[in-house]
DNA sequence: ATGTAATACTTAGCTTACGAGGCTTTAACA
DNA sequence: TGTTAAAGCCTCGTAAGCTAAGTATTACAT
């Protein structure tokens, strides 16, 4: 099997919208890989990830913060329910809001796995200097409302 | 609903992997609005794209080029075959490799899909500097040979 | 106070992706 | 030559994502 190089990728058929994905695929497995042995996939990462620093939202608002739709929410929440990641209730103020709270088993993850994004953070930029991935931050906070705003 | 701001998207919790993966939505989002009166899916843009630069490589190779694994790759060239954008060909001196072949029509298109994606690509990039672009690729290139290389 | 619009969640159906494991063909080598 | 290993593609089951359309609740204008 032909061998990937890191001077293929500076390729101009590799896009930021490609690199993007690819690398989203990366991150994800290689976390994975970390977090799977604690029960938790990739998929509820995110949600718990959130979770962790906005305890009792609501499901509309847990999703725009993941960066998802509604629609997909819907089965994501329901599996981290069902692992016994969190409790849905509804807002007694508003029946049609449903608020996401963390079980306290969930909540002791957090000190677990939050170091194992970290290192999965490190390993990916190795070699690459603050400055940079600060720039790196950025273009890609940009791009994404570049193409996001008024649509 | 709560508007989303630049603002936000630059809080620690949006790290490159959680940027990488709704840029990669974003990205596949405005093209598909663009390419899809052409008859062409997100999807099978990627495996254009790549047959465009190799035509005639093998399923294999595709897959790689395209950056999926081959389980992925055969329904994605099974959809390309569907709607007559490719030939598969059994390789007359290796029976197990499958060529992969643009049709005419395909060929085609490339003259008028490839200024979508430079549309979509301009738009994203817009108010970003070419040295600052040029850094989020290398960058990028780079986090995803670090987090892909020796397993 | 009532009909309409907006909000919040859900369902259904589709797409793209993965891993594990299976099948056939080719290559390697004892 | 005959056995074993490797290469190349496929199937199955599952995850995570989307759009479009549906239900229930609340807000608002008249």
């Amino acid at each position: 099997m032909t061998k990937n190089t890191l001077i293929e990728y500076l390729e101009p058929i590799h896009s930021v919208g490609y690199l993007a994905r690819i690398n989203f695929r990366a991150f994800s497995k290689a976390l994975e890989k970390l977090i799977e042995p604690h029960g938790v996939s990739a998929g509820q990462w995110r949600f718990l990830r959130v979770l962790w620093e906005h305890d009792g939202v609501t499901q509309r608002e847990l999703c725009r913060k993941v960066g998802i739709t509604e629609a997909t929410g819907v089965k994501g929440i329901a599996s981290l329910a069902a692992a016994g990641f969190v409790k849905r209730t509804i807002d007694t103020r508003d029946k049609r809001k449903i608020i996401i709270t963390l079980t306290p088993h969930a909540r002791t993850l957090e000190a677990k796995l939050i170091p194992m994004v970290l290192e999965v953070n490190e390993r990916a930029l190795e070699g690459i200097t603050k400055k940079e991935a600060d720039i790196v931050r950025r273009v890609l906070a940009k791009t994404y409302f570049n193409l996001t705003k008024e649509n």
